[in-house]
DNA sequence: GCCTTGCTGAAACGAATGTTTTAAGCGGTT
DNA sequence: AACCGCTTAAAACATTCGTTTCAGCAAGGC
């Protein structure tokens, strides 16, 4: 019921976000798990195991909760849709994106991603593999739909420029903050941004589709 | 003529780039730079001034480039210019921002700004004041006139948007090139990616810009 | 010529950190 | 009751790192 080793991993995993690999300290750890500073090493190894295991537990436990919460669709279901469901859909996963990435409270994956892109570690393939991947994949079913014109190499920058817009407001967010001058983002902020991207990428969607062909 | 102070500073520089602040010791710098241990707080008091220095020295001698790069257009001389012209403007701005952020080689204020996003330092507002601030509004002069009908709320968002597709490349960087399989971006990506960036704006401006009146 | 000033070099210091060691506790089995 | 694997606790260890100290030294001013 103690459940030591799962207390070390909750609180690596919010310690690894808040200060990342190497401001955190086995003893802060263990401090915040209430267990004492050997408990880390015995349980995993040592801390940079414990960090890629912390990885390894968010981003399949992301994995689940995007595949449960969005691709719910049958398979073929997307061919079905009328283009105005597609916007909604593209509106909806955008959406999601925002909320996992900036909240309010932004959500641990979206700093650990990012932390991991500054300094990547032998967890670099866990991200990319459950989350990454999978995401980008759901991602350009949905806008080779929307433009139907553009050849592969085209539709993949359509994908990454839709994602852009949404991992910008995360990854320049202290940048953001200080120039919209507030502590935090705003509620609503990810709802209003979603139909921003939506939009401004429906726009570029068309035009790089018809000027493809 | 040795220099002790200076040579301190662009190995400072490059290492901090490199390995981030935490990972770099005053060794390494000291070692790279040919000089002594102590030589680093004597100059500059101590491993964090240092830093802030670094910072400092980078951003604003980044500026003094794109002021001589970019901005060399005379006064009222952007509400001259004809469509085409916009563009063409925008498109060699996107492709300014590309360069410097992804090379080949990638310069070092990408890297520095984007350690800064994941670990906001003293330095955070000469990066906002020197360089975030500057580009945001050369960026927003041109987007104003590309996307007449927009509020000023959503020409904002478009100029996000439009940043955004440059820096995602250097963000993600990490996982790009494990995607992509390539040990670096290949040359002539920046100027690709900027068409397309181009493209895909100018699509979202215009709907973005139609859709607002 | 001597002193002051500014800088460098070598060594040492003190604190913090990841890890290891060693002993104790605890539950279940024989 | 004795034994045993698994886990926890406290302390110690060894290393690394930022910083400080102090002596030497070269250049310039009185």
């Amino acid at each position: 019921m103690g459940g030591t080793k799962d207390r070390l991993l909750t609180a690596a995993a919010e310690l690894f976000a808040e200060r990342g690999f190497h401001r955190t300290t086995v003893r802060d750890i263990a401090a915040r798990a209430r267990v004492n500073v050997a408990a880390g090493n015995y349980h995993y190894g040592s801390k940079r195991k414990l960090y890629v295991e912390v990885l390894r537990a968010q981003f399949t436990a992301i994995r689940a909760l995007l595949r449960a919460r969005g691709a719910a669709l049958p398979e073929g279901a997307l061919e079905r849709l009328r283009r105005r469901q597609l916007v909604a859909l593209l509106r909806a996963r955008v959406n999601v994106m925002l909320d996992l990435l900036i909240g309010p409270p932004p959500g641990l994956h979206g700093t650990l991603m990012h932390r991991e892109m500054c300094d990547p570690s032998e967890a670099m393939p866990v991200i990319v593999d459950e989350f990454i991947l999978p995401m980008f994949g759901e991602m350009r079913a949905i806008v080779a739909r929307l433009a139907p014109g553009a050849e592969r190499r085209a539709l993949e920058r359509c994908v990454f420029s839709v994602v852009a817009q949404a991992l910008f407001y995360r990854f320049t967010m202290p940048a953001m903050l200080r120039i919209l001058g507030v502590p935090a983002y705003p509620r609503g902020l990810a709802r209003e941004l979603a139909a921003h991207i939506t939009e401004f990428s429906l726009g570029g969607m068309e035009r790089v589709a018809s000027h493809g062909r």
